[in-house]
This record gives C-alpha cells, sequence and structure tokens, in this order.
DNA sequence: AAAATAATTGACAGTTTTAGTCAGGTATGA
DNA sequence: TCATACCTGACTAAAACTGTCAATTATTTT
C-alpha cells in the first residue's frame, strides 16, 4: 500500500513551485536544485502535469512553468491522477468502481477495497496546493 | 496505491475459511480449490496469519486452520499487517509516524500523506471478518 | 540571424518488488 | 507406520519503479 514516489515528487514540486511563484514562471532546474529531484525526472512528472492541466508552460529563457490556476482550485488527488497514480486499491477495479470478476466471495472482498478507495480519494480531494503551500510557509518559519 | 495480491488473497481466504467454518478445521486444500489460489502460496499466507495470531493450525490428518478468535474480534487491518504489507504509504515513514528525512519541504508533504495513513488505518480497523463475512452470506444468497 | 535558454520527446537500463513455484522436511492422528 | 497436512527456505520470471541519456523543438535575447 505505497504511493509510489512519482507521485510523492510530484506533489513535493508542485508545493515548491508555488512557493516559489513570483511574477516569472520557475524553471525546472531551479525545482530540481531545492528539492534534490533529478531534472530529467521532473522533467517527466511535468509533461504530465501540463498535460493534466494542472500547469502551463513558458518556453524560451526566463521560461518554465507557472501554476495553471489558483493553488486553492488545484486538488492533490488531481496531481497524483496528472502522473498517472491509480488511487484505486485494487488492480481489477476501474475509477467508476467497477469490477470484471468472475468469483463471489472476490467481490465481497471487493466491496472493502471500494470502500477503502473511495475513503483515499475522498481525503486527498479535501486537500488543495494552496493548503499545502500554507502549511509549509508554517514549517519553515517554525524552523527558523 | 495498489494493495498487493498478498494482502487480497489473505482476506479473502480469511473470509473462506469463517464461511466455511464449521466443527472441524478447513485444509488450506479445500480454500484453493474454492478461491483459485495456489496451494503453496497460500501456505505461505497462513504461516504468516498463524504467527500474527489470527489462525491457529491444526496438524495430522483432518486437520487444518481454524480462527484464533471469533471473527467478530478479528479486524481487517490485524489480517493485512500479519502478511507484512504496510498500511503507511510512503517509505520513509514508519509505523509510528516518525520520518527521518532532511528536507523541510519533503516533511511538509509528509503531513499528508500521514494524515492519509491514518485514514486508511482507520478505515480497515473499522471492519471485522464478521462484517465481511456476513456480506458475503448476503451476496451468496442473491445470487441464488 | 545567431546564440542561448528551456521545454519536449522517446528510448533505454539498473534495481527492487511482486507473485508465485519447487523441493524438500516435520509433526500428528488413524 | 503411513497418509495427511503443515512448515520452511531457496529460487525465478515478470512487472513496476526510478530514474538516465540523447536528441529535438520552440522561444527570447543579443
Amino acid at each position: 500500500m505505497r504511493l509510489s514516489t512519482k507521485a510523492q515528487y510530484a506533489v513535493r514540486a508542485m508545493v515548491s513551485l508555488n512557493l516559489n511563484a513570483g511574477t516569472a514562471p520557475v524553471s525546472l532546474r531551479a525545482i530540481s536544485e531545492w528539492e534534490d529531484i533529478s531534472l530529467t525526472y521532473l522533467e517527466q512528472l511535468f509533461v504530465k502535469l501540463r498535460r493534466g492541466g494542472i500547469v502551463d508552460s513558458v518556453r524560451g529563457p526566463g521560461g518554465g512553468y507557472v501554476l495553471a490556476r489558483d493553488a486553492a482550485q488545484i486538488r492533490v488527488d488531481e496531481i497524483i491522477d496528472s502522473v498517472e497514480e491509480s488511487l484505486v486499491p485494487v488492480s481489477c477495479m476501474e475509477a467508476n468502481g467497477e469490477c470484471a470478476c468472475s468469483s463471489d466471495s472476490r467481490c465481497v472482498t471487493h466491496s472493502v477495497w471500494q470502500g477503502l478507495g473511495a475513503r483515499i480519494r475522498m481525503f486527498l480531494a479535501s486537500m488543495t496546493l494552496a493548503d499545502l503551500t500554507a502549511e509549509a510557509r508554517q514549517q519553515i518559519k517554525i524552523n527558523k
């Protein structure tokens, strides 16, 4: 029941992006240094985040990435969805909650996984990037 | 964010065991046939379930496995713990909630994972084997 | 126009985990 | 003692994870 580092990195990178968002776009190189994540790996993640409508890219010198919309409108589950990490706990079950199993007893236990998946989704959908960023600012202030 | 098949199989096998529990112990061979799970794989799982205090084994001819205590006293999270599937969503975090990370921003996102882990645990701890078995009986009745 | 910057893409590879199988050994009841 | 059933450890094929590398395209600055 592990969340992949891909998902963890994506969320961290997004917090970092928002923390350092000024008037100018933020380059992946900068995030790479701040967060100590491989630049090329970040590139992979941000391609997906862009396709997912989470960020917009700005090309050329001084370019980088900016939030596609307000941080308060970006939910954590959207970030994880974008990098293609399934939040459904079992493989045979689709995002809509349907299942293609034959065995009876198997589908009984499925109600458990289905309920679990719904809780996970609900929790991650209840948090926005703005929440996390505010928490991060608080944390940094304490550590000073 | 997948639950391993190990955990899924363990829960299914426990439901099957409880469904078919009479006066005699239930053999793994029987569960293997009912649930279409490899016998040797089941053996691996039940060694751990026994060590986890979920089931007791009865050796010799006519032997098999029985519940170590009443089904209503066996929580789903205990079953999953027994087969050694971590319910904590990130690797650096221990079951106690502590984390050994250095980066500040990383630990900010950790509060998210920590909260998520707690929800998962809470949900799975709220369900007992008796609940699942009752649900299974209901399901079987409907399908008839 | 040229150069520099930065995003974009696709192929590839090492490592780890998963999901089992296989070959035996050990304890128990009939 | 013999069949049954549990117990153990080693082993393996396949998949997923976690990146790296090389090359390309687009944009802005000089």
